[in-house]
DNA sequence: CGGCGACTTGACAGCGATCAACACCGGTGG
DNA sequence: CCACCGGTGTTGATCGCTGTCAAGTCGCCG
């Protein structure tokens, strides 16, 4: 262990290249985004679903990948003994590998807000890679992505004490949806608090009392109860993830 | 919540199948096994690990796709305050997304036993992705499949008590490492306990007492330090997760 | 008004983390 | 040969975070 080893994870140096990082970060993935929402565009077919709908991920129109175009779709699985996790969230521009997740007992999706979905059936999949194979490098390194964000995760849900959890939940919508800014950044949030509690594998109760110290810190603050800001230094302050997260967000 | 819905949930029913499941899947994933090997033999460079060793994710000659040989690699990532999270496991046969896993601060790979990879840096995956562009649709069916490793992995660290964690360990190694046999399954079993304990999300202490608890009660039994017998009903019944886990296994 | 769902808050209990002591083993050096 | 040591694993005692239960608030709607 060397001492620029704690340094370097540090969130304050990292949050020094926060404003380049997120504004930089849009940028430059620009590219591929783009070119994976025409890629669904041609081959998916659009779905709606409602709010808090969930569906079972083999159930209705069935399909293999998607693509979230508005919304936030959240995967869930539900376990004996009432309990239940939700595994991730998707957001706009996230793909979903449905086909793995799918197969799993209890497995459903359910929307947050009204989602839209670019879908693709095994059909649609099977004439997309006929035609446009180098599409699959896309999809791969979305596919790698996400297994990234799933590592990431599990080190949270693991290791992380309520608070800790609460404040990287916070940080990672902020850098997955909001509209930065230099102090604080802003977005709508309308989750509720059983999924965020499942999310961060927690009680609904003790989810509320963080909360409610976040709200009482001025970490967070709700101008009604569909929107939120957030700190940005108050939250990297409570989370040891906060350094991994930005400086993977950076380069992503 | 319809009857029949905790019904096929149940691990005995889920049991019933396992024989043909078991020995079934290692036939019918031969082929997508063997392609993979060729591919990673044909563009990858071999690399030793020695036990217990650990190398940074991005020290040494640093790879952007691996591909296990022999032994069982682990990703691990670690937090300040002694917090260390073992991500997931990487059997022979695993593929290694390295690039995306590597970036995070902190992170690192350590082998247990004597580790084989094949090794891609980022040029000889440029060369492969040139000539072999069929191999993509490989990499991301294994992707996919790494996905929902480590959704159930999340779900387990995050909504199942110590004892079921440790038995849906088990039953994991069992599943992916082991010779199957009707009743029981045996395999080598190297893993420290500081690794069992941070892949679990548990304390090595609780861990122990744990696995002294299986041991009494014939759920497991040690023939020497390094070899391991267990019995796949009682493992079965101590995790809610069986069910999926065995589901999943039959049909990859 | 009454009922309902979402959320909050307090009191309490329990699981598992923490701390400490101890057993065991292979290596090392007097 | 034995004493010493560090690494690994086990077990008991204690503590605290967080799950559980219960009551209460608020907004919405029939």
């Amino acid at each position: 262990m060397m001492s620029d080893d704690t340094a370097s994870r540090s969130p304050g140096k990292a949050l020094e290249r926060l404003d380049s990082a997120v504004i930089g970060q849009r940028a430059s993935n620009q590219l591929s985004d783009e070119a994976l929402q025409s890629f669904a565009a041609q081959y998916g077919t659009e779905m709606q679903i409602a709010p808090d709908r969930a569906l079972p991920a083999y159930g209705g129109q069935g399909f293999r990948l998607g693509l979230v175009k508005s919304g936030i779709l959240l995967a869930t699985i539900e376990l004996p003994n009432d309990r239940r996790q939700v595994l991730c969230l998707y957001c706009p521009g996230n793909l979903i590998f449905a086909d793995a997740f799918a197969r799993n007992e209890g497995a459903k999706f359910k929307a947050v807000g009204e989602v839209t979905i670019l879908g693709l059936n095994d059909q649609s999949f099977c004439n997309a890679q006929a035609q446009a194979p180098g599409a699959l490098a896309m999809l791969l390194s979305e596919a790698t992505r996400h297994i990234n964000d799933l590592m990431l995760h599990s080190a949270a849900i693991g290791r992380l004490r309520s608070e800790e959890r609460l404040a990287t939940f916070f940080l990672e919508l902020a850098l997955r949806i909001a509209q930065p800014a230099r102090d604080a950044a802003s977005f709508e949030f309308r989750m509720r608090r059983d999924d965020i509690a499942d999310y961060l594998s927690m009680n609904r109760d003790t989810l509320s009392r963080s909360m409610s110290q976040f709200r009482r810190d001025g970490v967070i603050s709700f101008v009604n109860p569909n929107f939120v800001i957030v700190q940005w230094k108050a939250l990297s302050d409570r989370t040891p993830l906060a350094a991994a997260m930005l400086e993977w967000h950076r380069n992503t």
